[in-house]
DNA sequence: ACGTACTAGTGACTCAAGTCACCGGTTCAC
DNA sequence: GTGAACCGGTGACTTGAGTCACTAGTACGT
């Protein structure tokens, strides 16, 4: 089951993913996603989705990472990462019931996306119990990561967050080292570059991280 | 539209709600509620759900007023209220998964529930579409509720905090006092007893409230 | 009449986190 | 080489919120 060493066009990645990912979904709504979803490939930093937007498609993560997050006039917090493997983003409610998205979101690899008409997604969650149960756990996930967040705001110090950030950063990257500035991490948690700074050094103290020349290495 | 003086039993009075709250499930979906759904009469301050319990039956609240929260062992976060006139309760995730419930609820007034089994609501979510998108929208709303509430917890003092809780209140209790003691608030806004009664006082200062024997008016 | 258990109010203090004003170092463009 | 735009690091300070210790009022039961 690996990938082909190349693909002759992204249609033909897509298809492979499609399949790949969502085996349960069946043939026929394998080939209603490809047929009336959007390839598009974006590179790193795109934005998908901004806060007040009206939303038309619900982007599908095919290969790369999403990051979804809010924003006020001068903070922000990361709400979840949206994984190519594990599920698709959902700008649920805002999709749904033609409301203006209250989330932004952004790659943060080079990725590759279909895009679903939500009018679409509306007639297969009526039609198709296997897409409307996808769509039901994707939600569910999302729920969770949410409450997680809550909990992690309000019951846990800066210390205790930011080693956790580190741990899901690196989950979600595949990679040993957080190749992240302290002023994006202090933007992801919605606090200030010297406070990143300073935590830092702590958690570097009580040898829960190593801080190198490539990255933030977790213990 | 009115309901009758009086009921002659409590299935009676549950029948008319279901049809009054939901009449788009149809009637065949309003008799499987009614058949399938045991019918239980709480008093106020009742433990419907508590965190890490395992969640067998999903509560729709007929008539009362349900709060939902999280804890940790030493404070607590009021998530939202679930009110009879426009929805159910969902423990969500842990239900349709058989994961523990991450939250905790409460009835916050005498309430009706009818307890569905979460199997049945599976079933139902699969094979009836009117059902899945009431689901949906529920689930939905419950989003946006816990997304309000971060941007509440990190980009707010506690003096906008406690005035929208005020609000909030008001509005789920229909009544233009709010009559609960500073503790009781503290603990639902995830602060201490002294913090809410001097916050009151600021609020009071600025005109934004007004603390009378009988509550907590709103101006 | 006395204790118990609530309630709200207040001054003094602690503390985590955020802010301000600076370093000095690296990299890149022109 | 000179400036611009990054980066991490630091000391001094402010501040919102939480804690501690205590006062006093009201209601209830025995």
């Amino acid at each position: 089951m690996n990938p082909p060493q190349s693909f002759q066009s992204l249609h033909e990645e897509a298809e492979w993913l499609v399949q790949r990912y969502f085996p349960r979904l069946g043939t026929e709504l394998v080939n209603l996603f490809l047929q009336e979803g959007k390839l598009v490939s974006v590179e790193s930093q795109s934005t998908l989705i901004r806060e007040g937007q009206y939303i038309k498609v619900i982007p599908v993560v095919l290969r790369g990472l999403v990051k979804v997050f809010i924003a006020s006039e001068t903070k922000e917090l990361l709400l979840y990462y949206i994984e190519a493997k594990e599920s698709c983003i959902m700008s649920f409610a805002a999709g749904l019931h033609n409301d203006p998205s209250r989330i932004n979101a952004i790659t943060e690899e080079d990725s590759l996306l279909l895009l679903l008409p939500t009018e679409k997604v509306k007639e297969w969650t009526e039609i198709y119990p296997a897409f409307n149960k996808l769509f039901m756990e994707l939600f569910d996930q999302r729920y969770q990561d949410l409450l997680q967040n809550i909990q992690l705001v309000l019951f846990h110090n800066l210390d205790e967050r930011l080693l956790h950030y580190l741990q899901e950063r690196g989950r979600h990257t595949h990679k040993p080292v957080v190749e992240l500035s302290h002023r994006r991490i202090a933007q992801d948690l919605g606090t200030a570059r010297e406070v990143i700074t300073r935590t830092m050094q702590r958690l570097e103290n009580e040898g829960k991280i190593r801080q190198k020349d490539n990255g933030i290495e977790l213990v």
